[in-house]
DNA sequence: CGCCGGTTTGAGTCCATTCAAGAGGAGTGG
DNA sequence: CCACTCCTCTTGAATGGACTCAAACCGGCG
């Protein structure tokens, strides 16, 4: 590990960190020691393709992972040979603290799109924290949203029916994209199959077909390919009983929607 | 809710907030100092009858709130009038580390029998942090552990049918209750009603009840007056599709049960 | 004793599932 | 450029697990 150094260590080093500097600043100011002491994490880099694993249910793993470009998530199996998807990742999410840092994975991690990601040895950042109490305090303000997310999730998948649970989720999905820089709310592209959002809500991808006519018959959203485009903001909002105040975000990370 | 105003440190105060550091130390071995740190945190005590909330959803909380005693819930309500329940806490919890470090309450927490708790004000355990970053670690775990278990609920809520949902957080309240110190895994008291068990797994009271007696029936487990008791473990645990490593708890903390 | 919250049971209904089959696109290789 | 294949999406019909509605049963408690 590189000492704190005002100046560029090597001519890209920043950037790559960047998306995980940008996240935990989100919530806390950070000085520039703390920001330095971020941007000189050891990592590695690594590319996967659509469905690769970051982390298997089960390992072990010794590092955590950023994840730079793509979609990435977090899936959990059942004996009866279901999957739950438990949670969606955005440029910038740390999408393996908690394997990380717990020693032991209970869910896997795939990737959804083609993704970039750095793993960072969890050491690296055990001491980071250890040594930069705000920086870990940032990271723990990170678990909290992630635990906000999880505990919408539960009530969305246990009390809401499809059409409400499905309309929620793809309001989720727009404003955290507006968060991360990565579109609009109203018209932003989802690469995700109708199966995949079926396990996402513990629905079948038969229903959750249907459902999306549904939502698009209502005039609430069109589609094209495997993409999704919100056309009513404010109906959809409605009709997915959805206001993001459990996404925790600061006011300045949304753009105001009439 | 308004804060409590922070009381000095009275002579039982290390027996107070005992439960806390009990806790905490789980996971991470902490010196002399933290320990004393942890103990020296301001707080005030308060007593709550059944239904009583710890905080309600909107709120704006500047205190923390550790459970020193009872069982406590947090839910959510859907726009329907539906309930779910997220969590259910026993002693030694810090069950609103989320509402208040977060700043705003996007859940509520409710005492689910009489309970005993004490409220931190959040800028103390904001201190304690960042002056024990240590203490910080084992807090930030403790909030990764909190989003295991939320990310199991998410897919027994949603992948699982209702005996084998029901079958696995019977085997869930069992361990933790071990954990906690307060019983064993295979006889213990469980004073929540059919209908919280409903908004726990997202059923319905009617439902719940078929169900109990459906495990009854096949002689997994008894039951008295709003209690259960769990009379073969293994054959629940199988049941119920658990294992218990997402609970992330240490070797010592669980009996081994044969 | 009579209320009251919680539990139990029955009957009918419905939302989502299962089963089954076809249509559409994207990519591949001849 | 055209098969050919794979994966996903789409649609229909029948089934079923959990729900709703409704009523009776309990046990504790004032």
């Amino acid at each position: 590990m590189s000492a704190p150094a005002p100046t560029v260590a090597e001519p890209d080093a920043e950037s790559v960190l960047a998306p995980l500097l940008h996240k935990l600043q989100l919530w806390k100011p950070l000085d520039a020691a703390d920001r330095a002491a971020i941007l000189a994490l050891p990592y590695t880099l690594k590319s996967l393709p659509p469905t690769g694993h970051v982390v298997r249910e089960g390992d072990r793993p010794n590092c955590s992972c950023l994840l730079l470009s793509g979609v990435a998530f977090r899936q959990k199996l059942t004996s009866n040979g279901a999957r739950s998807i438990l949670a969606i990742h955005l440029r910038g999410d740390v999408v393996d603290l908690q394997n990380s840092l717990l020693h032991y994975a209970d869910h896997s991690v795939q990737a959804l799109t083609k993704i970039e990601v750095a793993f960072i040895p969890r050491e690296a950042i055990i001491e980071l924290a250890l040594a930069f109490p705000r920086v870990g305090m940032a990271m723990w303000y990170d678990t909290l949203v992630d635990g906000s997310i999880f505990r919408e999730w539960i009530a969305n998948n246990s009390r809401r029916d499809a059409t409400t649970s499905l309309a929620h989720l793809l309001c989720e999905f727009g404003v955290r994209i507006e968060a991360a820089g990565l579109g609009d709310r109203l018209r932003y592209e989802l690469p995700i199959t109708q199966d995949q959002l079926a396990d996402a809500l513990g629905l079948t991808s038969i229903h959750v077909n249907r459902t999306l006519k549904k939502l698009e018959g209502l005039g609430l959203i069109t589609r094209t390919q495997r993409s999704v485009t919100v056309t009513e903001w404010k109906r959809l909002a409605d009709a997915g009983d959805f206001s993001e105040e459990y996404l925790h975000l600061p006011p300045a990370a949304t753009h105001s929607v009439p």
